[in-house]
DNA sequence: TTGTACGCGTTATCAC
DNA sequence: GTGATAACGCGTACAA
């Protein structure tokens, strides 16, 4: 344990034989002093081991040159990469970034909204998991910056995404391509708007193929359901007599379980059937077979959220107000051939 | 965009024709009014979303129900898992949590030290990517508190973290009871301090009975070193003429690298050769083979290491210093028979 | 360069 | 028991 007195401007102000107003411009470089006080300030400075008080500080002028990240899980490999080079961009452009993690609780998210409102934060940047954002998350004019989910909201909120729907119907017609006519859709518990924005694109390359694609060909996973339950039932829909040869997934992890179950049926992956994961998580390329995968960009995503947001915190002309990135496909040997 | 006026609690007080005091006392629950005057002050509150500013509040109390926690990769299962089980133990004590990311730079770890501590918050939790800690972190009464690693520091700060060395000890002595003769130990680039304690634990067991280790028996890959650079390691180490029937590795990532290389030498897993990984991450499971490992407990650290805090922060009395974690084996299909 | 009013919530003191 | 008044904490920015 440590045990300091706390050192203010006042006491620095006082050991210096200056006025804090001075002290101030010191530490804010902002002139208005001779060299001799500059270090005649900053040797007491360094003396006493001073850190000036944010609270004072952001009490005062209503900015902390602190920005926040409310994210939904940081155990998200997607998630995580986003949140890192957001970290960097702001950390070269001087401001602290706060994460704040919701657990995927909405409530938890309004909670850290109004606590990095009241910690005087200069922005907001938030992978919401809320299906509908209420104008009042915050009190100040600070603006918030939607990443990737984009729930309905009354504010006009900025955002900046992946072009989800087209990557998911890249990959359904390159299966189509590859000679796959029975392709199913395996999903897993998603927000609602998430999940409809994903599984249209596979709808849309099915149907515009002539290609059955419905309710009967999409396998829904229930909210808190383990991975074990994708394999499941992959293995029921193929006992209930249904044919399989191309299969699309929400996730890696899902694209994964699912191969799981497939062998288990003594099918071949990518022989019998093809497989997309989704996210190039790190078990794509490590698993057997590889799995083929939709390659979102997130540290381009998090580097154009952080830009974003600076440019709306120094209030600045001309900001695009959606960005949405494209998908790109990954093929690996689960749709070799 | 949205555009607010500040609502300060000098507004209530107006609005609900009371005292600032009153408005205070009624969001404190403090006393001293009466069920009739809360009901107001409520509701005015509701009515013009008004927020409390942290500012002004830490200012004064210098609290600010906030603790931040210093991690070098939140892009790391070990360490988002402590993170989260962190977050869940502050959130329901009514805390909320910032993440400060430091990317493994030890200049940044330190910027953030002071952001924190400038922002008032109550408690600080580090896992650091310093090898010594200097004692001006921060210029208030906070408790530190280390988790994981261990740098040198004056100051006595409690640790919560996982007796690693033994943990590899118990695996390097499994391999041995399985027969293995010829173990090398397979390192990614760690602080010294956490190399050491990783590798002592290898080379006692080694020694314990009788076998060969040594820096010969070492592959020590150099910083910034991908995954590719381990499977080219243990392929040249292999060409060399060297023999190996099991391998200790400091991460599932190079253990399944090595595996790799092994692969590509024509030796199998586990017949020839049976391995080991480190800290049982998601990839352990699904790789081919399915990876054996040491599993440290990062959830129950995680929990210990935010209730330890808060004790600190609560000043409570006969808090253990040290807290330390066992690791144990999970046996997967790497080292079976 | 400096003096000082200001921002805003907390809490001790005081009045009824 | 209820509620108001005012001092306080500390850095900032404008006036002097």
């Amino acid at each position: 344990m440590n045990s300091k007195k706390t050192v203010s401007i006042i006491d620095i102000a006082r050991l210096a034989g200056v006025s804090t107003a001075t002290v101030s411009h010191v530490l804010n470089k902002s002139g208005r002093y001779s060299k001799e006080t500059e270090e005649k300030v900053k040797s007491v400075i360094d003396k006493y081991g001073y850190v000036s008080n944010n609270a004072a500080r952001s009490l005062k002028s209503s900015s902390s040159r602190t920005v926040g990240l409310i994210m939904p899980n940081i155990n998200n490999d997607f998630f995580s990469t986003i949140a890192v080079s957001i970290e960097q961009f702001f950390d070269y452009n001087n401001y602290s970034l706060f994460i704040c993690n919701t657990d995927n609780d909405p409530q938890k998210e309004r909670r850290y909204f109004h606590k990095l409102d009241s910690m005087q934060v200069d922005g907001i940047m938030v992978i919401s998991c809320q299906n509908l954002l209420e104008s009042d998350l915050v009190s100040r004019d600070i603006p918030i910056l939607l990443i990737d989910r984009t729930p309905i909201n009354s504010m006009n909120l900025h955002i900046v995404a992946s072009d989800v729907k087209t990557g998911m119907f890249k990959a359904t017609e390159k299966l189509i391509e590859k000679g796959c006519r029975n392709i199913i859709f395996v999903s897993s518990y998603l927000a609602t708007y998430v999940k409809t924005n994903r599984k249209d694109g596979y709808l849309e390359a099915m149907h515009k193929h002539n290609l059955k694609a419905d309710q009967s060909t999409v396998i829904q996973l229930p909210k808190g359901s383990s991975l074990i339950n994708t394999e499941t039932a992959v293995i029921e829909y193929l006992d209930a007599g249904n044919k399989i040869d191309g299969i699309i997934c929400t996730s890696d992890n899902q694209a994964i379980s699912a191969m799981m179950g497939l062998k288990r049926k003594g099918l071949r992956v990518p022989e019998d059937v093809k497989v997309f994961g989704f996210d190039n998580q790190l078990q794509s390329r490590i698993c057997t077979p590889s799995l083929s995968t939709i390659e979102r960009n997130p540290s381009a995503m998090g580097n154009a959220a952080a830009e974003t947001l600076l440019k709306l915190i120094k209030k600045q002309e001309n900001i695009p107000e959606t960005l949405i990135f494209d998908c790109s496909l990954i093929e690996r040997d689960s749709t070799k051939q």
